[in-house]
DNA sequence: CCTACCGATCGGTAGG
DNA sequence: CCTACCGATCGGTAGG
């Protein structure tokens, strides 16, 4: 019932982000209103616009937000072997999403905009540039320890991207429960035939 | 300036399709409006919906207009052999889409809708169902004919259809001008990898 | 198929 | 940070 003992002092910015968030989830983006993150964050629209100027200034503050949380996660990844550390970046970018599928959705709505929408566009392309670069960088990892071939590590590392990004739309568009599935082991062909040395090519079938 | 001496009965319906591609392809789908159709087909908004009883309506039919299109330009492809085949379902999937980038985007947006309209779900399913039949075919036909391997034909026409589809996502979210000819090569490398009996996989690199 | 209009909703602001 | 409100825009309809 009462706040716990010691509680943080309330950030006003930060309870805006996970007002967003919560607002995003409930009613999608095109459908997200400041009345509707007025009422997650349980004060008036006017209260909104007092820490953010325009609706657009807030949502790109929203994306930084979700660019920082993905680093933080990304950074928890501690393995340094190529192969483990290759797994597990998938595993991220494919397994991990299964479990928030409204945020796919909502993201997917917002990633559509990023034409009209220059703060958007730049902040996706932030995110996907990060990304892009771990993938590389474990490649190019792999390829000087001798387990992957001497290969275009920026082709391979945009093609694993590719495939990232069409099992999120698939999975939103077409309600498609085991998209992300399939370009998980996607992925894993991807490597395994494209990538690694060694051929263990058995697994793929 | 006239029109031709022998002029087909200007359709209403066949009109206001045309004239909700210019109007998707001008302001997108999250500024569509009727009153931005009606401005392109040359009439008032009632005149809309005269035809058509709501907005939701008429761009479920507009998206079965679009299929009717996409299934008669595959239909034009009478290749038999399962390897020209394969590339020119490819080429139609990842090559085409380059000169209708307005479009690209315009159908992100309402795809990004399908979780909240049903009727727009049912025919991005349609769609996607029609085009990954005809890859399972030219894979299964490839298989009879020894010139693939005996893989999962499903399964590869949805690794398939999940690069189509990063593609034209990443096409339109991030602007990569060259993410359709990236997948239109890792395509090509999932073929020759994955599919093809014969090693030429020198291409590779 | 048109003109005129309605009810609803939106982002944002004035004034406190 | 609130109440009250504005101007703009939307999809859809009445009445002809």
């Amino acid at each position: 019932m009462a706040d716990p003992p010691e509680h943080t002092a309330p950030d006003p910015n930060e309870e805006i982000m996970r007002a967003t968030y919560r607002a995003l989830r409930k009613h999608g983006y095109a459908d997200l209103t400041i009345k509707r993150i007025a009422e997650e964050y349980g004060k008036s629209t006017a209260a909104i616009h007092y820490h953010y100027e325009t609706k657009d200034d807030l949502l790109a503050a929203y994306l930084d937000y979700l660019l920082d949380q993905f680093v933080d996660t990304v950074r928890d990844i501690k393995t340094t072997d190529p192969e483990e550390r290759m797994e597990l970046l998938l595993d991220k970018l494919l397994v991990d999403p299964v479990d928030h599928q409204d945020m796919l959705i909502a993201m997917l709505e917002m990633r559509s905009q990023a034409p009209y929408k220059e703060a958007f566009c730049e902040r996706f392309q932030q995110n996907d540039e990060y990304t892009r670069y771990m993938l590389k960088a474990v490649i190019n990892h792999g390829i000087d320890e001798g387990i992957f071939e001497n290969v275009d590590a920026e082709h391979a590392a945009r093609a694993l991207m590719i495939i990232v990004d069409g099992a999120r739309t698939r999975t939103v568009v077409l309600d498609e429960e085991d998209a992300l599935a399939t370009a998980r082991r996607t992925a894993d062909e991807y490597v395994t035939a494209i990538l690694s040395t060694e051929e263990a090519a058995d697994g793929i079938e």
